[in-house]
DNA sequence: TTGAAAGCGTTACCAG
DNA sequence: CTGGTAACGCTTTCAA
């Protein structure tokens, strides 16, 4: 069974019998055809249903109105949803997208760019694979003047434009929410401390002790691994302390959860005993008891706008701008200690 | 700044004073090309890092090497997890993929597909949004023999392969697992009665009854809305009753989760009093006290499936065949009664 | 107002 | 072994 072929201008032309330039004309409404034949033309290309080869057009223009997009996982929550906003924006624009996956490995990063820039995308939306140091794959496509933008995991930013969240300042308002509600002894659970993430989350989480003139105290930071049963752990280790916090920030869902396991093992109560925040996006924070009070990324935004910034490339910008788009604090019921009578 | 022209053919075959022919066969070893001549022209073309242009092929074979991708939602994991199997398949056979969403609506899903049609995939693979009950447009892929294969929501399975889960016989093995683990009385918990999927999870765990001789109960089986909501407004309604279930079947796992909610708020131990089942494929099952036993979905062999699928038409096939990836049974804590002593 | 022809990058066929 | 040429579908000069 042979594919039918699509219907050609020239088959249009043959058929009315006039040229092939004709058509094309009538076809994008130049007035330089006469009107009568324009109309014709167009109820003929109806009819037979012409649609316009992207293939020669893309050849022609060398600009196949699809954009690339690089995501260590398509099927983490957040970077769906970074993708579901980058791929309504980008058709928007009436542009298509292709995504790939580097499942954080460095060589399978390299390969996705390389297949990109072999379909000859117009441009490219990336996050860093964990694994990833050097970025010389992504340096090199300023000499190819393939546009690219980041997001989240970011390098070369003085290169490429970027969005980024506000991983320090979202933890410092979560601990500060904690202050201002009732807590005092706020411990902070996050994952391994060569993390980028836990960097800058830690740090925040440090800097509103800080502001409120808050004595640290390191028994209260436990950064080790991220993970449900890290988080349980984690919050064991914190809660047979001699002094025990009262409060804790963990830094991932699945550390808040396992947390929350661990505290009402213990026999508990959240949020008078301990209260409790987390990071995330996901709707089950709505369902477990008492709800999660969490840290959330404006993922989709995330998307939309470094599909803007890409498209302000391809349409001329040189602009280098990082975008930062702030978490928002979800509050629910696991972060707020009522006044004891 | 110009966007710099990628290496071509010709500009290798001038360079090194050959024809386009020449250079076009050196690169693809054809044994026509004298030894010399071929490492000569690989050199040069390596150095200029030279790589085909897609577009041209394209034209030549009318064939992008692009598969396009309908679901009714990127952000669902579910579907996420369907797409990276798509995904990890059509990579392995060279193939990229385009992403669309219906976002469950009948108008965006024949946009999806005029699109994709418009980009000249050359296959599609899809899941049908809620709204759709046409199906003509899908129909009139035939007539430009465009390749199609349909996943879980499936129509005109005599025209197009699918790929489907078990729903009947996944819900049915459901409710025998806790017949087979203590549990007597068995309620199920389903959404809106005129779902497919309702239906036919509906259907299995009635047929487990019959096939145990268990009498059946209208007032165990609540059919309204899908959500957590919903699920622990049905679990009260199915826990007030005056002879109340020892088990219940919760058909998702919002609904399981909102049902949990009641059973631990009206003071009922999990599974000893009331044992429970969901369906989900998230790993938040693990995360629940206790955690949920569940009907799993096999996401991404459903992906790798309908791809190969795919592909086999790609290649020429007319078979069309209905492939039923069975869903597993995840048993964790909350279904098992341990036998009174 | 219309037509002819070149060109985009590649392959494949036919000559030499 | 190598070169020339047509063809893929379209846009865009240039001519008429």
């Amino acid at each position: 069974m042979e594919k039918k072929k699509p219907t050609s201008l020239k088959e249009l032309a043959s058929e009315l019998g006039v040229s092939i330039s004709t058509v094309s004309r009538a076809l994008k409404n130049s007035s330089e055809i006469s009107e009568e034949l324009r109309e014709k033309i167009k109820a003929l290309a109806k009819e037979r249903n012409y649609r316009p080869n992207p293939f020669a057009m893309s050849l022609l223009k060398n600009a196949p109105r699809i954009i690339g997009i690089i995501v260590p996982d398509i099927v983490t929550h957040y970077y769906a949803s970074i993708i579901s906003g980058i791929n309504d924006r980008a058709h928007k624009h009436g542009y298509s997208t292709i995504i790939t996956s580097s499942y954080e490995q460095f060589e399978k990063e390299k390969k996705c760019l390389e297949d990109l820039i072999n379909i000859r995308v117009e441009g490219i939306i990336a996050c860093l694979a964990q694994e990833t140091t050097d970025f010389a794959h992504f340096e090199a496509l300023t000499v190819q003047n393939v546009p690219l933008v980041f997001f989240d995991r970011v390098c070369l930013t003085n290169i490429f434009p970027s969005v980024v969240t506000n991983n320090a300042t979202s933890a410092q308002e979560a601990t500060e929410h904690l202050l201002f509600h009732g807590s005092q002894q706020i411990a902070f659970i996050g994952g391994s401390n060569h993390l980028a993430i836990v960097k800058e989350r830690k740090h925040g989480y440090l800097q509103a002790l800080r502001e409120h003139d808050i004595p640290i105290d390191r028994n209260l930071v436990v950064c080790k691994r991220i993970g449900y049963e890290a988080g349980y752990e984690a919050a064991r280790q914190l809660l047979t302390l001699s002094y025990p916090p009262d409060a804790i920030v963990a830094m991932t869902d699945s550390l808040a959860f396992g947390t929350m396991k661990a505290i009402k093992e213990l026999g508990l109560s959240i949020p008078q005993d301990i209260a409790l925040i987390g990071y995330t996006d996901e709707t089950h924070a709505n369902y477990v008891d008492p709800p999660l009070t969490a840290v959330t990324h404006q993922t989709y935004k995330m998307g939309e706008t470094a599909c803007e910034l890409l498209i302000d490339q391809l349409k001329g910008s040189s602009k280098i701008e990082q975008v930062i788009i702030p978490c928002v604090l979800s509050i629910r019921g696991s972060s707020i200690k009522t006044p004891k009578s």
